[in-house]
DNA sequence: TGCCTGCTTTGACGACTGTCGAATCAACGA
DNA sequence: TCGTTGATTCGACAGTCGTCAAAGCAGGCA
């Protein structure tokens, strides 16, 4: 057993010039709990196709899948299934009016992460 | 070709009463080169292990491998090709001294997906 | 020099992911 | 009712991912 040559500061006593950042994630250690529930929705952005899609989505106050698509060289089944992770991730709604299926996004999801990586708000 | 009910406001014009978050994502739809670039920084926080262990590194001002491995039951092997995940994802660095290995979060990678999700600081 | 400890790398394996093409479903128009 | 179009679902397949055990490496101690 070695001894370390410095031990770590407790999270309270950050004087290190490191940690610049001040931000949900510097806060305390994420729970189990808590990262179950927010990976999978890192995780849906974390594919190229699917970021693109989401910030065409967010841009938008909503937005058909026939101008999702062109946008993208993938077949339709392709889309869809992208578009379905998002769903599934909670970050975007859908709806469908006649023919057409509209993407909106969801602001509780975004919201989550956001508030994670988020420089706290000085009150 | 049918023509859709509503078409699409453009993305200058959000009149609707969604999108209430303006954040990153919402200014503008993303390039495929800012998409390839920010979509593995995603990836890496998007399993639960590894949003759990950028949190505890973000947590403190650095920290220790031999502190974050026992928080998870995984083996060595497994911790260490994490935390590697995390480091060539921009978003750790690491440095040695004598037997141990000391991590810590890199500013600019988290600051760049920060400011892709937060939400706009009003001037 | 040799051993011990902390950490990383390697090799292997099952599970999951991204993709396509084909089949299917939903809604509209003739 | 039938054909057409937008979108989703299904089945298949190559590639990637998360994991472990074992091997390897780096540094400290005797």
């Amino acid at each position: 057993m070695y001894v370390k040559i410095a031990d770590m500061s407790a999270p309270e006593t950050q004087s290190c010039d490191r940690v610049p950042v001040d931000c949900g994630l510097t806060a305390a250690p994420l729970s189990v709990v808590d990262a179950a529930r927010l990976a999978p929705v890192f995780k849906a952005l974390g594919d190229p196709v699917r970021l693109r899609m989401a910030s065409m989505i967010a841009a938008h106050p909503e937005i058909c899948v026939c101008d999702i698509a062109p946008a993208f060289e993938l077949s339709s089944g392709t889309i869809s299934h992208h578009l379905r992770l998002l769903r599934e991730a909670g970050l975007v709604g859908c709806e469908r009016r006649g023919t057409f299926v509209y993407y909106w996004i969801e602001p509780a999801a975004l919201a989550a992460v956001s508030d994670l990586l988020s420089v706290a708000q000085p009150a």
